[in-house]
RNA sequence: GCCGAGGUAGCUCAGUUGGUUAGAGCACCAGAUUGUGGAUCUGGGGGUCGCCGGUUCGAUCCCGGCCCUCGGUACCA
């Protein structure tokens, strides 16, 4: 007999506690640096969207992953399941909008599948795209953002490897392959990194039986044609140029191969004078992308510390889009990061912000008399633009609550008691020192008697002294 | 979706061949210490034993169904 509600959330849903949003919030303040630096203006769209405006760019089996909302007036809605689709929408309902648009956009889209490790129904988005131009520069800057993003969050070693889809339609004539049969084609060589060649060409031809017992049904491909696709995959090299060379050597016989890879090379030979080179981006005719709508170039970046986290960022060109709503082909191209997974393979690799708090001071509460000679040392801090907090807890013994400052990880506390107040001075308390010291004494009487880490600073320098301490624990 | 394992305190788990008040460690709270964090000691709170039904004098334990979680596999616009 009991009238509490069980604390819970639906399954695929997380709740981000206050120490992984200042983790994932420094993560995404690094990259937004790097696109406004791109010169990228920010867009919010609703969560919610019209069902038949999410629907249609995806097919049948993707709509059974949006989730459904219902509103009062009872229509058919959905929450977005990416960021591409709103921001078609919102260039063919803002005509206005001057183009080339280049936005960035960071924020949830929700999926309705089974949720899986690291996969969650609620995740979310950092996307970029360049709306409206045809030009391969706007290609070429994607793939030089998602670079300078990733030497920014100072992830390692890592590679952006690129292709075209364009090119892999030339690939279908070369090897006779029907266009219709093209979406299922990529799709299972996207898979390529995953199963490994020997699988992927017995999924193109009659497919198999896995380990499990699940049948794997095949595209339906002869064995001529898979040898013409491995003849096209065996085309590897650390060199771009290399790769472009032996890809016109291949497609010789094809009247319409030399425009498709000359916009590859060209997108290559910007990117190189840039000094974007072959050590950190690669022309890799395997990259495909399972997406049906890509177009034109498409592009995947993987940590090469951290591969097992596979394509942490991805994109490429969608010219057909925008037609849906406009009936008019508009160009884009964009890419998107999945905050997520690189924040978990950044804490994998120890990269991330790893804070508990926002105060790098806590002003104890020592004695009730002084409450305003503490919050005027707390406002002081606060004016000067140091991140403070007063101790407003319910416990009075002062252990308590340089507890409450060690368990959030607050540098300093400051201690102002009767003595203090008499002096005209503050006791100021490094916690870093304190917990050093504990560790080397097992006799806690000594311990507190040592007071480790305390000096002493004129009240009238509360400012300059915190500043000065703040810094030299920085510096260490 | 498919195969396998599991569900007992906030967390990790033990346990009961079916029997009265279900345990440990960690975490949490209080005190030893009314002006000093760690360690230690003492005490305390916290459980529909996943849910529903069946068998039984009696079920956390046995049986059936369902739900959920984990591992593998597939799918992922």
């Amino acid at each position: 007999m009991t009238d509490t509600v069980e604390p819970r959330i639906s399954r695929g849903l997380r709740d981000l506690l206050p120490d992984q949003m200042l983790a994932r919030q420094s993560m995404i303040d690094t990259i937004r640096r790097v696109y406004e630096l791109y010169g990228f203006v920010p867009l919010s769209t609703p969560a919610i969207e019209f069902l038949d405006v999410l629907s249609g760019s995806a097919g049948t089996e993707a709509q059974q992953s949006i989730f459904r909302v219902t509103n009062p007036e009872n229509e058919a809605l959905g929450l977005r399941f990416d960021l591409t689709v709103p921001l078609a929408r919102v260039i063919a309902q803002y005509a206005d909008l001057p183009r080339p648009f280049r936005r960035y956009q960071v924020a949830p889209v929700w999926r309705a599948d089974k949720p899986d490790k690291g996969r969650y129904r609620e995740f979310t988005q950092f996307d970029l795209d360049s709306v409206g131009t045809v030009s391969e520069v706007a290609d070429t800057e994607i793939i030089a953002g998602m670079c300078d993003t990733l030497s920014s969050l100072e992830v390692g070693r890592y590679l952006v490897r690129f292709s075209s889809r364009a090119v892999l339609n030339l690939l279908l004539d070369f090897a006779g392959i029907g266009p219709e049969q093209g979406a299922d084609v990529f799709r299972v060589l996207d898979k390529l990194d995953k199963v490994g060649l020997d699988k992927v060409s017995r999924e193109l031809m009659n497919g198999y039986k896995d380990e499990s017992g699940d049948t794997i049904r095949g595209v339906g491909l002869d064995g001529s044609q898979v040898d013409r696709i491995k003849r096209f995959l065996d085309i590897k090299s650390d060199s771009r140029r290399e790769v472009a060379a032996r890809l016109r050597e291949l497609f010789a016989t094809l009247d319409h191969a030399p425009a498709q890879i000359d916009v590859v090379e060209r997108i290559s030979n910007h990117l190189y004078a840039l000094g974007y080179d072959d050590d950190r981006v690669s022309l890799d005719l395997s990259i495909a992308r399972g997406l049906a709508y890509y177009t034109g170039p498409v592009f995947e970046a993987i940590l090469l510390d951290a591969p097992q986290f596979g394509s942490i960022f991805g994109g490429g060109r969608y010219d057909g889009l925008v037609m849906r709503f406009l009936g008019e082909a508009i160009p884009a191209v964009g890419a998107s990061i999945g905050v997520d997974r690189l924040l978990a393979a950044l804490a994998h690799l120890g990269r991330v912000d790893t804070r508990k708090a926002t105060a790098r001071v806590l002003v104890t509460n020592m004695d009730k008399a002084l409450t305003d000679d503490y919050l005027q040392m707390t406002w002081e801090l606060r004016r000067a633009g140091i991140p403070t907090e007063f101790y407003i807890g319910t416990a009075k013994r002062l252990g308590k609550q340089l507890e409450y400052a060690d368990q959030y990880d607050i540098p300093l506390a400051i201690l102002c008691g009767s003595n203090e107040k008499a002096k005209g001075e503050v006791t100021v308390k490094n916690m870093a020192a304190g917990r050093a010291k504990a560790k080397m004494l097992d006799d806690r009487s000594s311990w507190l008697a040592e007071r480790p880490g305390q000096t002493t600073i004129p009240r009238e320098r509360l400012v300059e002294g915190i500043r000065e301490l703040l810094a030299e624990i920085e510096s260490a």
